[in-house]
DNA sequence: GTCTATAAGATGATAGAC
DNA sequence: GTCTATCATCTTATAGAC
């Protein structure tokens, strides 16, 4: 039995396609291969993706989609800021040790210059959304004095994202798997005792 | 005029090379991109270098004997260590600020999936050798009381190095030029007030 | 050292049968 | 909705002339 053999042929197409971008990135899998690991053929891939382009929005909408999902999740079961934060990076660490998967749009982001114009606005929007929510756990969190840092919430909410990015691709390079998990909890510790 | 007319046709092809990598990645770019960019054919290419691994390879043993130059120059200048970071985190700058070009290692270490061995281990290496060298500062900055952090001059080369990658793709990704410069210099300023 | 010519395979995509 | 068959193009690579 195949790893994505549950839900239609288009929900099973978006998630081999969404693990091929986040473990060889947009430029680096082909219809060829997502048909080869479904067992059907290109040609029908193409019925329910007639571009490589439309697969690329379409995967990314659901991926922002999920993401927001989770985000809600996390904010509606009112945690302290701290922990809400510890969750988020919580979200990346479960990908980074799904077989060391970037961030969908860490990876997307890197190939930007090649990717069509949709695709890279949908990006562009993911870390908007994320900056935005860790700003305002941050702000809270500084209000409520349960941490603290220099400077605006927005420009931390800019560095913790950085951190999660980068730990995620520094971590894979050196293929020290343990690397990103140090990162985001040094990061976090310093954010609550500072 | 192109725009790497210097030096030998070898060089100039992997000045060319870097570029590419750097802005589409391993995978966003051809033989046939190349030869275009320098005005010969793809099979003059492949007389100095006979595979796109040889390429890579050659790529990469010749950044990192060039950052590592880059490293000792830094170092030999005997500023503080404050001093030597800002210096550090001014060559990624430089970098960005080009283009939008994200380090090669970075780049190559989202694709590190796809890549020949060789180049990987090369990644692997280029990231060992720079967590040492900031390691070495930030040891030497925390024992001369010029800069504060918590844990080991280790973890916190690792976290710096991770910002740093991590801030170019996040603003790569949001289109967003002055992100990185942001990112870098609240995580130095937050060094040495902390 | 660079060229032309060429080739095998990969890739994105379409037409039409079932 | 999936298939076979086919397509043009791209990509990496090689042989041999100049």
């Amino acid at each position: 039995m195949k790893s994505a053999s549950r839900g239609s042929t288009r929900e099973r197409i978006l998630d081999v396609a969404q693990r091929l971008v986040q473990t060889r990135g947009y430029n680096g899998f082909s219809f060829h291969d997502l048909a080869k690991e479904l067992g059907i053929r290109t040609a029908s891939i193409h019925y329910h993706f007639p571009t490589k382009a439309d697969l690329g929005v379409a995967l990314l909408q659901r991926y922002r989609a999920r993401f927001r999902s989770e985000l809600e999740g996390i904010s509606a079961k009112g945690g302290d800021p701290l922990r809400r934060l510890t969750q988020f990076a919580g979200l990346f660490e479960r990908t980074f040790k799904t077989g060391n998967q970037l961030c969908l749009c860490g990876m997307l982001s890197a190939e930007v210059a090649t990717l069509p114009q949709e695709v890279a606005g949908e990006v562009e929007h993911f870390f908007e959304e994320s900056e935005g929510w860790l700003a305002d756990a941050l702000a809270a969190g500084k209000k409520a004095h349960k941490m603290a840092f220099a400077g605006s919430a927005n420009a931390q909410a800019r560095m913790f994202l950085a951190v999660l990015e980068g730990a995620m691709v520094v971590a894979r390079g050196m293929r020290r798997t343990a690397y990103f998990q140090g990162v985001a909890r040094d990061y976090l510790a310093k954010l609550k005792h500072a």
